[in-house]
DNA sequence: AGCACGCCGACT
DNA sequence: GTCGGCGTGCTC
C-alpha cells in the first residue's frame, strides 16, 4: 500500500432513510489522482459485498490506516456528474427541506444515467449463484451518416467509370449536392438498397460513420430569427435600473414587476445577451413550457442552437441527451420548468424565473422544493445573478422587495399597440334575482354577440372540468364519493361513468341515491356543459373547448391553439390552461364565468390566487390594435380580490393581503411546515400523528413554555382524508414563537433519527416546507 | 432495503 | 435434536 491514505465518503444510490448517511471507503492507488468529488463510483456493500452505485461526496486524507474499510470498486465515468458547488446545493437542500441526500442528488442526475442493476440468480449443482451485470440502458442515440471521401475529385471521370452502376452514381450525385446524409435517408432518396452504398464504401468513394445524434424534441420546429427590437423608454429605464443593481455587491435578486404585455421577455433576452458576452450560462424558468411555445420560439429565434429546451414531456432518453448537451457545454441557455434549476452548468451567470408567483415552481414530490428558494441558494453558491419576473408578484416576493431583500423594478406601460382592457364586473346575484339561472349573464351574451358580428374572437374561462361536477341527492343531500379517496366522484358524460379525479377509480352511474333510494340529480357545470349551452345561444359560432379532456394527447394543446389563432373558431372555452402566455391579437373579449370560484378553496393563498388568475386572464384581451373587454361574472363583487383585480390595483391588493398575512401569521412573516401521515390502518395513522404532536409539545415545553400552542396545531384528518386506499392525517406547524430551525430540529429528532421509535414503520410521513397545497 | 443472526416452537 | 418462523440490528 502506498503512503497516502485517501478516503472517499459516499452516499449510496438506493436504500432506506436509515442509509442516508456517508459511508467511507478506501481509494485504491490506481484512482488516487483521478477520483473527484461528485463522481459516481461502484462500491461493495453489506455482508454479500453487493456492488452498489454511490456518489463521492467528500475526499479526505486519513492520518493512520483506518480499520474495517473496504475499497472503492471502480469509477463509473471519468468526469464527476456534479461539481462541488452542486454538492453544496445538495447539502443545502437536505438541511432546508429535511430531505435525503439521494433525493437531492437525483435532482441533479437524470434517472436515465443511473445504472440498471441486472441481477441474475441461478443454481449450479444446487448452489445458489448470483451473476451481476451492470449496464447503462441509455447510451446516446447513434445514427450512421454517409459522406463523400477525398477520393472523389473528377466528376467527368466518375460518370464514365460508373456508367454501368446508375444506382451508385445517383447516390454520389445526392451526396455531392447534400454533402452528408443519414444513411437511411440517403438510401430512401436514391431509391436503392443498402448494398449500393456499401459497395461505394468498399471503393473508398463514400465514408460511412457513426454520429451521435440528439433526440431533439424541437427538431420539427423551425428557428425563425427574432431580431432585437428597439426598447421602449420604459424598458430602457428598467434595464438601466437592473444593470445598476446587478453591478452591486453583495448581489440582490431583482424582482421585475411588469403587467402583461409590458415587454418583460425582451428584458430577459437583453440580460442573457450580456451574460453570453461574458461566456456565461443562463437558466430561464417558465411555469409550464408546453403553454409557452411563443416564448421558446423567441429565445431560439434570438440565440439559435445554443438554447436547450427542457420539456415536461421529454422521454428519459431525450432528457438524458439534453443533460449531456448542457454538461458538455454545447448549449449556453436552458429554458425549462422548475427542474431546470438543476441544469448541470459549470459556469452559471444568470437565473431568470418568469411568472415567479406560479405554483408550478413548488414541487409536490419529495424533495418538495420551491424553485425560487433553490435558485437563491444556487445563485449564491455559484455567484450567478437572479432575476424574477411577474405581472402579479406573490405577496411574499413583493414584501421582500419592499424590505430591500430584492431589488424592485416596475414596467408600468404596455408596449405600443397593446392597451389595458376595460374590466366590467357583473353581479350574478342580480342575474338570479331577475330570473336568469344560466351561467351566462345578459351582459356577457350581448358582448359575445358583438364579437361574432364584428368577426372578432372571445375567450371564456371556467375553473372546472367535466360536464357535471358533483352527483347530489336532492332529497337527503348525499354526495356520491370515491370509495378510496373520500372525494366526490365526477360524472363524465361522454362514457356516462363516474370517475374519481384523484385516483382514477371509475364506477357506473346510478339513478337512485344509495342512502335514501330517491332519484339522483346530475347537476353542476363544466366546460362541456358551457359548450353545449353556448351552442344553443350561438348555433352558427365556431366553438372550441380546451380542458384536460381535449388536450390529453401529446401536442394536442398546441394544435388546438394554432387552429384558434388562425381564426378557425370564434369562441374558446377553457380551464386554467388557457390563462397563460396566449397572445392572439383578434381576441377582444374575455369572459370569466365564476371569478370567485377559487375564493372558496381551503387555502390561505385563495385570495391571492384569485387576483392573479383574473389579472392573467384579463391580460389575454386586447393585445392587438383593438382594445379589449373583460367581463367578470361573480357572486362576490365586493370581495377585495375581485374588486381590486377588476380595477387592476396590484398595490392596493398587496396592502390588503399583507395585513391578513401578518394577522394570521402566514408567510412571509412566518414559515409553515406541514407533516402528512398516511397508512393502511386509520387508528395507527391517527395515534401516530397524536404521538408526534405530543412529542413536539413536550419538546417545546422544555424550550419555550409559552410557545407550544401557537406553534403546533393538533393533528387533523387531512382534507383529502383517504387517498389511494390510505388514511391521511395532517400536522401543521408555524414558526414565529420559535425559530424554524428549532422546528426542523424537532422534526428530525422525532421523524427521521428515531424513525420506528415514535412513529410506526407502517406509517409514512411527508414533510412539506412552506406547503402550497394543504390537501 | 437486504441480509444474517438469534431465539423460540413443532416436527422427522 | 434440527428446521424454519420472523424480530432485531448492522451495513463503511
Amino acid at each position: 500500500m502506498g503512503s497516502r491514505i485517501k478516503i472517499a465518503s459516499v452516499i449510496l444510490d438506493h436504500y432506506h432513510e436509515k442509509m442516508d448517511r456517508f459511508f467511507d471507503y478506501l481509494v485504491p492507488e490506481a484512482y488516487l489522482e483521478s477520483i473527484k468529488p461528485g463522481m459516481r463510483v461502484l462500491v461493495p456493500f453489506g455482508k454479500g459485498n453487493k456492488t452498489l452505485e454511490a456518489y463521492v461526496m467528500k475526499l479526505w486524507d486519513a492520518q493512520d490506516t483506518p480499520e474495517n474499510l473496504k475499497f472503492v470498486h471502480s469509477l463509473i465515468e471519468l468526469k464527476p456528474v456534479m461539481s462541488s458547488q452542486h454538492l453544496k446545493l445538495i447539502h443545502w437542500m437536505k438541511k432546508h427541506y429535511l430531505c435525503r441526500y439521494v433525493e437531492g442528488i437525483r435532482c441533479f442526475v437524470p434517472s436515465g444515467l443511473v445504472l440498471k442493476s441486472n441481477r441474475k440468480v441461478y443454481y449450479e449443482n444446487g448452489v445458489r449463484m448470483v451473476r451481476e451485470k451492470t449496464s447503462s440502458k441509455n447510451t446516446p442515440k447513434k445514427v450512421l451518416y454517409a459522406s463523400l471521401t477525398k477520393d472523389v475529385t473528377s466528376w467527368q471521370e466518375l460518370k464514365v467509370t460508373m456508367r454501368r452502376a446508375p444506382a451508385q452514381l445517383k447516390v454520389l450525385e445526392l451526396l455531392r449536392e447534400r454533402k452528408t446524409l443519414p444513411l437511411a435517408e440517403l438510401i430512401q432518396l436514391a431509391e436503392t438498397g443498402r448494398q449500393t452504398v456499401k459497395s461505394l464504401e468498399a471503393k473508398k468513394l463514400v465514408l460511412i460513420e457513426e454520429k451521435t445524434v440528439s433526440r431533439n424534441p424541437f427538431k420539427d420546429r423551425p428557428i425563425i430569427p427574432y431580431p432585437a427590437p428597439v426598447l421602449t423608454d420604459d424598458q430602457i429605464r428598467v434595464w438601466r435600473g437592473i444593470k445598476g443593481s446587478l453591478s452591486q455587491h453583495p448581489q440582490k435578486p431583482v424582482l421585475l414587476h411588469g403587467i402583461t404585455g409590458s415587454g418583460k421577455t425582451e428584458i430577459y433576452l437583453h440580460l442573457i445577451e450580456e451574460n453570453l458576452k461574458q461566456n456565461k450560462d443562463s437558466i430561464v424558468m417558465v411555469p409550464e413550457i408546453s403553454l409557452t411555445p411563443q416564448m421558446v420560439d423567441r429565445f431560439r429565434g434570438r440565440f439559435g442552437e445554443t438554447v436547450a429546451v427542457l420539456h415536461s414531456h421529454l422521454s428519459q432518453g431525450e432528457r438524458l441527451d439534453e443533460w449531456r448537451k448542457i454538461k458538455d457545454g454545447k448549449v449556453k441557455i436552458v429554458i425549462g420548468p422548475r427542474s431546470a434549476i438543476f441544469a448541470p452548468f459549470q459556469n452559471l451567470g444568470m437565473i431568470i424565473i418568469d411568472e415567479v408567483h406560479e405554483s408550478s415552481y413548488k414541487s409536490e414530490q419529495s424533495p418538495r422544493y420551491h424553485a425560487l428558494d433553490v435558485a437563491r441558494a444556487r445563485s449564491v453558491f455559484e455567484r450567478a445573478n437572479l432575476m424574477l419576473g411577474s405581472a402579479t408578484p406573490s405577496v411574499e416576493a413583493y414584501y421582500k422587495s419592499l424590505q430591500h431583500e430584492f431589488h424592485l423594478e416596475t414596467l408600468e406601460k404596455r408596449i405600443p399597440g397593446a392597451r389595458l382592457p376595460d374590466i366590467e364586473t357583473v353581479d350574478m346575484r342580480q342575474e338570479l334575482k331577475s330570473g336568469n339561472v344560466t351561467l351566462f349573464s345578459r351582459t356577457l351574451l350581448q358582448r359575445i354577440q358583438e364579437r361574432l358580428d364584428r368577426g372578432e374572437q372571445a375567450i371564456l374561462f371556467l375553473n372546472r372540468r367535466g360536464y357535471s361536477t358533483l352527483v347530489n341527492c336532492f332529497q337527503c343531500g348525499n354526495t356520491i364519493k370515491c370509495d378510496h379517496c373520500d372525494i366526490p366522484m365526477k360524472w363524465h358524460r361522454r362514457d356516462n361513468r363516474l370517475k374519481c379525479h384523484f385516483c382514477g377509480w371509475e364506477q357506473q352511474t346510478m339513478t337512485q341515491c344509495p342512502e335514501c333510494q330517491q332519484e339522483l340529480v346530475y347537476k353542476g357545470f363544466g366546460t362541456q356543459k358551457i359548450e353545449e349551452t353556448l351552442k344553443e345561444y350561438f348555433p352558427e359560432a365556431g366553438i372550441m373547448r380546451m380542458d384536460m379532456d381535449t388536450t390529453r394527447q401529446k401536442g394536442s394543446h398546441e394544435k388546438l391553439l394554432q387552429q384558434f389563432g388562425k381564426g378557425k373558431y370564434d369562441i374558446l372555452i377553457g380551464t386554467q390552461m388557457i390563462t397563460k402566455g396566449l397572445d392572439f391579437p383578434n381576441v377582444t373579449l374575455v369572459g370569466v364565468l365564476m371569478a370567485d370560484a377559487s375564493l372558496g378553496l381551503p387555502d390561505f393563498r385563495a385570495a391571492e390566487k384569485t387576483f392573479q388568475l383574473i389579472t392573467q386572464v384579463a391580460g389575454r384581451a386586447g393585445r392587438g390594435d383593438v382594445s379589449g373587454n373583460v367581463i367578470l361574472q361573480t357572486y362576490q363583487p365586493d370581495h377585495y380580490a375581485i374588486s381590486l383585480a377588476a380595477q387592476q390595483q396590484y398595490l392596493a391588493f398587496y396592502q390588503e393581503e399583507i395585513q391578513l398575512r401578518k394577522t394570521y401569521r402566514y408567510p412571509p412573516f412566518n414559515d409553515m411546515i406541514l407533516i402528512t401521515f398516511s397508512g393502511q390502518e386509520e387508528e395507527k395513522v391517527k395515534s401516530n400523528a397524536q404521538v408526534c404532536y405530543d412529542s413536539f409539545i413536550y419538546l417545546l415545553e422544555q424550550q419555550e413554555p409559552e410557545s407550544s400552542e401557537n406553534t403546533v396545531m393538533p393533528p387533523v384528518v387531512a382534507p383529502l382524508a383517504r387517498a389511494e386506499g390510505k388514511y391521511r392525517y395532517h400536522l401543521l406547524m408555524k414558526s414565529g414563537y420559535v425559530s424554524v430551525s428549532l422546528l426542523k430540529k424537532m422534526i428530525k429528532y422525532v421523524l427521521i433519527e428515531n424513525k420506528g421509535k415514535f412513529i410506526d414503520t407502517s406509517v409514512t410521513t411527508v414533510i412539506d416546507m412552506n406547503p402550497y397545497i394543504l390537501l
